[in-house]
DNA sequence: AGCAAAAGTTTCCAAAAGGAAACATTATTT
DNA sequence: AAATAATGTTTCCTTTTGGAAACTTTTGCT
């Protein structure tokens, strides 16, 4: 069925063979590098002591005449305290039955009445390596700080709307805004707050 | 020596600066990139093919035999559409108790001009369960995923906007729009493709 | 200006990366 | 189950990187 079938519903498809000979951006690292050593008022002889470089292998690298390896990347930019963004800114198959389990939008209501109103997404699948929710926070609500959730498993999650605070056992609280994301250990103590005067949503996966 | 080296490539190291000694957290290069070409279903050949690198040497990458150049990961960061700084973003807490990442909205600047734009999520943590990414499909474009993808594990994806027929090989295709979700087995045939006018972005999350 | 010290570059060589092809392993087909 | 295809790993060899030291240029001082 498969292939035949492949065939014909995707018949305007073809494969890009050229999109593999595109033009590389070239990122002038050399060049950023000595801007941001020269900034910082480091010599090459300071520099390669914070990082532990050669002095020549620094000077080379700046100077465009050879491309440092990842290791030597890490050893620069974690020597000279670079970000990286500030630097670059500019298994196999088993052939089962295959599952899918499609969920609309807002498909299953909410209970109404709790602060917090979870959603189970891909409900008709059973024994999946994941759970994913979708829940809404209600604004200001403060029953939250009762206690700290915490069960086994990781747990991934994502804000859609909203502004929320993330409080874990071991960390300061963080400010969450709509397209921030956060994994962490389930079983370290977590909390959600709302702090804007809208309810939040957020989209959270786990997994055991 | 081969087995020996292959130790000490990435070492645990301390260097000493004027403030303090610091700890460099050793980034598992090799096992992030693995899990990426895995989860675009593409296989050594197919990323040597997209990237100009011999499949060997990706081989070695992924088995961290060797540290590649800049020159080699800006091969593999424009071939694979990944971008630099989450790729490189060190991971700060190996094998603690409690352990958490926090990614902000758009923290690291895309490829401006792919047809797809992935951008890794919660790059801090290693040895997670789930590998969580948010994508950028352009409209209308056709080219990119001519035929299925397929891995191991299973995938949940939720649409953040845009609009979407999500092609999978024992189905018909289903228009998936802003809010709608997918939980499916990955190594079940799947595409995406981007049906309106505008670029669709996507979460998705995948665990093995 | 002239000298000395510091900063930066180049050379040379050992060590490591990258590629082609042989080899091994894993999937798929007959 | 054997044969075939595909995917992934290892070997061997060439090219390139990284470091020590020599060399050159710049800076600071008298």
């Amino acid at each position: 069925m498969s292939d035949q079938q492949q065939q014909d519903i995707y018949p305007s498809m073809t494969i890009s063979t050229d999109q593999s000979e595109q033009k590389i951006a070239p990122i002038k690292l050399g060049e950023r590098l000595k801007e941001i050593r020269t900034s910082l008022g480091l010599t090459l002889e300071e520099a390669s002591q914070k990082t532990g470089l050669a002095r020549s292998t620094l000077s080379k690298i700046e100077n465009e005449q050879i491309s440092p390896t990842f290791q030597a990347m890490q050893k620069l930019t974690s020597g000279l305290q670079i970000n990286i963004p500030q630097l670059f800114a500019a298994p196999k198959k088993v052939n089962t039955t295959g599952r899918r389990d499609i969920t609309r939008k807002d498909l299953g209501k909410p209970h109404p009445t709790s602060t917090y109103e979870h959603e189970l997404l891909a409900t008709q699948l059973t024994n999946k390596k994941m759970m994913p929710f979708k829940s809404l926070i209600r604004a200001r609500d403060f029953d939250a700080y009762a206690d700290w959730i915490r069960h086994d498993g990781e747990e991934f999650l994502l804000v859609l709307s909203g502004e929320l605070t993330f409080y874990s056992e071991y960390y300061e609280p963080v400010n969450l805004s709509e397209g921030d994301s956060v994994y962490y250990d389930a079983n370290m103590g977590h909390m959600l707050v709302s702090v804007s005067e809208e309810d939040a949503s957020i989209l959270w996966v786990t997994a055991s």
